[in-house]
DNA sequence: ATGAAAGCGCTAACAC
DNA sequence: GTGTTAGCGCTTTCAT
């Protein structure tokens, strides 16, 4: 495809009259070589528009200064702002993302990977899709010692890196404000709780209740896809119900809005009636009437310390090994939907 | 860092007795080859865990089956389906996502470029910053014939693919709409209209106010970044204004529905007293109350025809210099925010 | 149907 | 401080 001849160190060599090993060394800074010379190959190289070939260095270093991502999916504002993140460390430090999504499929996570491995990523980043179950076609990359770290849906039990929130914690804390607002039947809509995420939230939930003494009542608790029709689904399911709840707990802002929405509409006043509380902060959760509460999830943080320990990993700076866990501070934000008492 | 050695071409022929070359075609289903040898070959191939040397294959070949990708920001609904759409094509046909945020800024913008052209990708996909005014640092590109295409920001005047809707119909339409419904003094929250995307817009309202013999004026146009902040402003300006309006139409959603939490705050009723417009079909349009007007933006179809268009062309399919714009449909959505009538 | 051999552009060990 | 040299793993032309 390009059209003038590429320019290679040798052009620059011969025209200088010098040997390739030595541009090859000018052009990175090393300290051997003569002040004079390394300018004039600096020189030269930009006049002549040499752009160095990474493949050919990549063939000799053996690596390729590339970091991938899979994620279940790009087109969530949380995973917009992980992704953000990353690519910002990313680039300070001269990497580049190469990006896939599974769309929540094993299917395609595992293509994904694939994919990766065979692109020879020097390392990985990765969110599960909720249908995986296990890590397997991650065993390439563990068994090579590829670095791989996992975020926010990260695996049970193993010894990868994972970065995460305190869903447990933020959760306890949700259904404990909840309940400090005055609400005894309390309805949780969880996702798949094969995924630890949402295992995580439920165990919080749980908590908060036995720690009041309210009886658990599985009756209230929904498991579905979080999605916007879900909500809606669910509150058709509340409006049906013989003794409804009296708060809502939803374990992400898209799934709540749409069930406020619903049962607003079927005159259901919240948070009289009902307190709203969701998980994300997504930008949904300040536009809906009343305001959501939710927990605010620190994506951007995530990406960017996701690629840090990734990178710092790959420049020996620090190990990967070390570490287990990290786990990442959110934010609890209390808006309207969730008070009954107008007080906290 | 690989721990176990790479299995290489050599290594498969060195143990089937055969030559290199033998295997790098029987692994890619050269016809010349005996069929016995291929399955032996892919055989031990498989057996033996090798993955092909990208480097190296494409030191020779001189591709890399990496397509860039330069956007303002990720984290918009719009531009995370536009990625979704690239993604999906460019997976499909065994090609490789580099994506980069200008963070609507020349400056990254321009580093971006350059790291692109750096790591060689076969062709570039764009979408340009609010600051851009010029496309001289993509000229790399054009020089070497790398293909580019822009798509929604696109560049005045320039020879290269743009994929677009019709900002100017669209607008058109939107204002018609409001004008149908009784607005007189229709308010116009334009961004930068130095990006054709927004002088477009721009254009579309003029021209529906001229055919409908409403005089222009330009007190009723306001220029912002389009933020939710900025939304806010427009309307605490809106509630200053002697003569208010009586409809707003705002170039995208966000700003719009900023703009009408405070305004109703103000006491002010939608669509009564002012209808309201946007533009995105943005997840928070169908959340705000009273649901917005807004105009549906294609961004997976947008993504899909860029990357579709790009690799056909790289593949020899067809060719990026004989199509200037592509304009793709989009669709106007009305709500109740508009509906002045109760009727359309 | 298969092999020999050259070379893509760069790096690094070793020599001077 | 600079040059020589030998690959990195693959593809492809030209032989056979």
């Amino acid at each position: 495809m390009p059209q003038e001849k590429e320019i290679t160190i040798y052009d620059i060599a011969r025209q200088l009259n010098i040997s390739a090993a030595t541009v090859s060394r000018g052009l990175k800074d090393h300290p051997a070589i003569n002040k004079v010379t390394k300018k004039k190959i600096q020189d030269l190289a930009k006049k002549l528009g040499y752009r160095s070939n990474t493949f050919a260095r990549n063939l000799r270093k053996k690596h390729t200064n590339t970091i991938g991502v899979i994620v279940p999916r790009l087109s969530s504002h949380f995973m917009s702002n992980v992704i953000g993140g990353m690519e910002n460390i990313a680039t300070a430090e001269g990497y580049n993302l190469i990006i896939s999504q599974s769309l929540e499929t094993s299917k395609k996570e595992i293509a994904n990977a694939a994919t990766m491995f065979n692109n020879r990523v020097d390392g990985l980043l990765v969110s599960l899709s909720v249908e995986t179950e296990n890590i397997i076609h991650f065993e390439p990359f563990i068994n090579k010692e590829i670095p791989l770290i996992f975020f926010d849906r990260i695996p049970d039990n193993n010894k990868c890196m994972g970065i995460i929130i305190d869903n447990y914690k933020a959760a306890y804390e949700v259904t404990q404000h909840l309940i400090s607002q005055g609400c005894k039947r309390i309805l949780h809509i969880c996702g798949n709780t094969t995924n630890r995420v949402y295992s995580e939230r439920l165990r919080g939930y749980k908590q908060a209740l036995a720690d009041n003494k309210i009886v658990f009542d599985d009756k209230l608790i929904i498991k579905n896809n979080l999605s916007e029709q879900a909500g809606s689904e669910v509150a058709e399911h509340i409006l049906k119900m013989k003794k409804r709840p009296d708060g809502v707990f939803s374990a992400n802002d898209a799934c709540a809005v749409y069930c406020m929405k619903t049962l607003k509409q079927a005159g259901i006043r919240i948070p009289e009636d009902i307190a709203f509380a969701g998980f994300n902060n997504d930008p949904v959760s300040k536009v809906v009437e009343p305001n959501l509460t939710t927990v605010n999830y620190p994506g951007y943080e995530m990406g960017k310390t996701a690629a840090t320990h990734l990178i710092n990993h790959l420049k020996g700076r620090s190990s990967i090994n070390s570490t287990n866990i990290i786990i990442l501070r959110s934010e609890f934000i209390i808006r309207e939907s969730s008070l009954k008492n107008n007080k906290i």
